[in-house]
DNA sequence: CACCAGGAATGTA
DNA sequence: TACATTCATGGT
């Protein structure tokens, strides 16, 4: 079994740095996160322009806006029903707290309790925001993920703690690494070996 | 036409 | 705890 140190720099020599989430606001980017559940990022960014374009791509401007006007707008990224829903739970509380800048006050710990607490933020989201948006070191266990650790007989559990778990405490403590190292796995997830383990042109065959 | 995509909530056993 | 079902659009 390949340690994750060496699968980190085998993706980083393959595909170099991610510069990633993709998303130009810390509102964008957690917008993007609650859209992309169990969605196509492609169908995301239809729904993320056509917020854009209504200036509602901002919490502010969803916590005031009628939610049948969110459905219509983000309709393309699918679950649209729950999703307003979900988009506009994130708004109210984060007008709670009054904005993200408000947070730092609040240790990381806490903030995942608060925000796994809103309806519609599960593990993933939550970690995807506080890793992105708030520099909380919570590292990102995706689907990818999943399938990378399975893959590779890491582990054979598939709960999302434990996946978690495992990468925590075996790289090092570091935001930026947790952030290349996801936006990596994606990378790889994204281009190779979407169902075919062995399949010739992956970057990890070595590894396999 | 069947299957799936950077999940989460809800219900069942 | 471990699965199953539901939610919905657009691409392959």
């Amino acid at each position: 079994m390949p340690d994750l140190i060496s699968i980190y720099e085998k993706l980083f020599s393959v595909f170099g740095h991610q510069n990633w989430w993709p998303g130009e606001t810390e509102d964008e980017i957690a917008i993007g996160a609650i859209l992309t559940q169990n969605t196509a990022w492609k169908n995301v960014e239809k729904a993320i322009q056509n917020l854009k374009q209504a200036n509602l791509c901002s919490f502010s401007a969803i916590f005031s806006a009628e939610e049948e006007r969110i459905k219509k707008l983000i309709s393309p990224a699918g679950f649209f029903n729950s999703k307003a829903q979900y988009l506009k739970n994130f708004a109210s509380w984060l007008h709670h707290k009054g904005g993200f800048s408000r947070l730092k006050e609040y240790s990381c710990r806490k903030l995942r309790s608060e925000l796994l607490s809103i309806k519609g933020i599960g593990e993933e989201t939550a970690d995807s925001i506080l890793l992105y948006v708030l520099s909380c070191p919570f590292f990102v266990v995706d689907a990818y993920t999943r399938r990378l650790v399975h893959r590779h007989e890491i582990t054979s559990s598939n709960r999302y703690g434990e996946i978690q778990k495992i990468f925590m405490e075996n790289i090092p403590l570091d935001i930026e690494l947790y952030k290349n190292y996801h936006a990596l796995i994606v990378k790889l997830g994204k281009t190779y070996c979407k169902r075919n383990p062995r399949c010739d042109v992956c970057p990890l065959r070595e590894f396999l």
